[in-house]
DNA sequence: CGCAACTGAATGACGGTTCATTCAGCCCCC
DNA sequence: GGGGGCTGAATGAACCGTCATTCAGTTGCG
């Protein structure tokens, strides 16, 4: 057991102060004050880089202040631990992720059409934030029991998101009613990640992807669709 | 560099001779050599479950060995080091698995049986042997780079032969060519890999997985299904 | 000045790897 | 057949490099 006294995880865009009480919980200044401010951001932003290039693990802590460009220390006024680095910046991406992604879909007023922006968003952040993604699904998997605890919530609440999509095209009848949204939820985004971890391991070049996902979004969709004459679904009865 | 070192070349049976591990992917030693030689066995057995509980990093060479059965410098008689150590667990396992599977395809003559007995066959993975399933999909995406190119081809030779089962579908009619068998077979793995990590990070039971797996079958097999109808490629007109 | 932000060398723990030592089995000569 | 000597697998405590974290100091703004 490594001594990690469970102080309280840093939030807030705070100044330098250590703990982070997140007393204050006022406004949020955002990118606010660049002058100064701008260094919790930096830190968060050379973090990502860094733990999707070397993972979690073999990435040392200076390797980030030196990407950020600022000491070892100063890393520590804004995060109390190595693993509180990475807790927040889970939080912090995923939240605006979420809001970005609740903003979008709100506009689509069709289902199937939604789901087809579901799977081009997920497209969008393995190609431009493919980082970001790295980090999570990683960190999902192999962190400590601590950081899998707090992370898995704000990741649900993304899949959550994808399975309300399905729902609400059940509800309407276009989609076909005999599978759990959550679950076709879980495997949409599963196998997008499938796809980018062969993009990441090896070739595949952008078109690559950009195809594979159109390929995985028509079976979805067809795999989707209500079937009028069809019996039921075989859906194992044991 | 820290390659291997060129140690002793005993030949022998089996013995301890540290060794890299090297190709000799082809005989199957079997759980033969009871006696002495199940020490190797017992050592790998004992990695995955400890890879998979703990993660690669997390887990300490001594707590492998505990879990063995011996003491730790005995590891380094059959490994070189604690990475040559997952990347032999890799190897073996993975060559097992993959014999295993295409034993058991042969004998089904219709793509689509086999496209379930895949799905079918990978549900047991992560339900039988969930660690090693694990501990597979963790170490793609966050080992050492070394890792990661040994493990590779490994992991696609197995993504390959879904791949095979989807391309023989389309070649006698079962299955609709619209779509790339690899980039199918990825997304297949991604999507029960998926719900695995669900299943992994909370609740579902195993009730549950199974269901899943099952829904996911069904939609993947009415989304490959050939369309009679339907033109040629709606995959993305660019 | 005085305080806050920041710095980066020093600290201490941790854990992979080594290697001197043990000892069970085997060989071979008497 | 027996025992003295040899072999090498197995052991595990110690070694040593590698970081996460700390903190005494520096900087610079008010």
């Amino acid at each position: 057991m490594n001594a990690a006294p469970p102080k309280r995880r840093s939030k807030k865009v705070a100044p330098p102060a250590a703990e982070a009480r997140d007393a204050n919980a006022s406004s949020l200044p955002e990118t606010a004050a660049r002058g100064r401010g701008d260094k919790r951001e930096r830190i968060l932003a050379a973090a990502v880089s860094t733990f999707a290039q070397h993972g979690f693990f073999s990435t040392r802590v200076s390797d980030v202040a030196k990407a950020a460009g600022v000491a070892d220390g100063t890393i520590y006024l804004y995060f109390t631990s190595k693993e509180d680095l990475l807790l927040s910046l889970f939080q912090d991406r995923l939240d605006k992720l979420l809001a970005y992604m609740k903003k979008e879909l709100g506009r689509l007023p069709d289902p199937k059409t939604r789901l087809r922006a579901v799977i081009e968003l997920q497209l969008g952040l393995l190609e431009n934030q493919r980082e970001l993604a790295e980090v999570i699904t990683v960190t999902l998997r192999q962190s400590s029991r601590l950081v899998k605890e707090n992370a898995t919530p704000l990741f649900a609440a993304y899949l959550d998101a994808i399975a309300t999509v399905i729902q609400e095209g059940q509800r309407d009848g276009s989609f076909r009613k005999d599978v759990s949204p959550f679950t076709m939820a879980r495997a949409m985004y599963g196998a997008l990640d499938g796809i980018a971890l062969t993009w990441v391991l090896g070739k595949a070049d952008r078109g690559g992807l950009k195809r594979a996902a159109a390929q995985i979004a028509g079976v979805f969709l067809r795999g989707l669709e209500v079937d009028p004459d069809a019996s039921e679904e075989p859906t194992a009865a044991p």
